[in-house]
DNA sequence: TCAAAAAAGTTGTATATACAACTTTTTGTT
DNA sequence: AACAAAAAGTTGTATATACAACTTTTTTGA
């Protein structure tokens, strides 16, 4: 068999994987820091939302976060089981006292996860960063 | 309560949201492609390493996709399942002719994502992108 | 060689994510 | 107000991922 294709292909252009691979290695270096807290950083980013904006519907923490629907419902399961979260008139959201007190004590160790991250990658890096997902957001919406 | 931390903290700097929705984004684009084949880009990944280097172990295979050993297990799993890898002789994993077929099958359509994914983001874009990675993995090994 | 230690591989458990299908709620029209 | 249509929210199912604990295999040293 020839397999043509296989033969002038190089994996290591494959984007998809790259953009893999920084996602991995930015998370577990959040996860040393979050752990302590017994929270993830997809749910510290819903936390963080709703700290700044109270009272939103799913449909907008979607749009804000950019979540598919499904996958906010779930995070917001977890952040109502720990009370995080409360949703007394529904459909409208909002952090508790206790959501919002996890949020202030952990925005320092949160800066010290950013700092790891931004010494690796440095002013420049993370101007790159925000350029691919600048680019990528308009492009997509 | 005061909350002071939470006054002062802007949620849109953060590196690790930023980073997973990059991911989200450019995953959907990749998927878009790779669905009619029924196979997901992490799969695709190990298929694209062992295409190009017959003979590996797990151990070796998640030391170049940077996998967790459980994570890579797991994907295994589904690649074995659907013969497109075989362990005749434990612990060695090779693709088969079948799975040699599919990567030469889909390479194609992997194109037609990447190219998707440049025209967003320019050559300016993969570069960064790069970099970025690039920074990460040398600080993080 | 064979027993202990180390390494590799596997399984348990939990979260994150998406798509599709379904249910509930809201809205618009008469 | 009441019904139909649309939107929002939820649940079913599948994959990806990680950490911890466990099992199997390999290596090492006596």
């Amino acid at each position: 068999m020839e397999f043509e294709n296989i033969q002038s292909f190089d994996l290591t252009t494959c984007i998809g994987s790259k953009v893999m691979r920084i996602s991995r290695i930015t998370a577990k270096i959040f996860r040393k820091y979050l752990r302590p807290f017994n929270i993830t950083g997809s749910q510290l980013t819903v936390l963080f939302i709703l700290a700044k904006r109270e009272g939103l519907t799913q449909k907008r923490l979607c749009e804000i976060a950019q979540l598919e629907k499904s996958s906010l419902n779930r995070n917001l399961k977890r952040l109502f089981e720990k009370r995080y979260l409360s949703r007394k008139e529904f459909p409208i959201i909002n952090i508790t006292d206790e959501g919002k007190s996890l949020v202030n004590t952990i925005i320092p160790e949160w800066e010290k996860a950013m700092k790891e991250i931004r010494q690796i990658l440095g002013e420049d890096g993370e101007d790159a960063l925000d350029m691919t997902l600048t680019k990528l957001m308009t492009k997509k919406a």
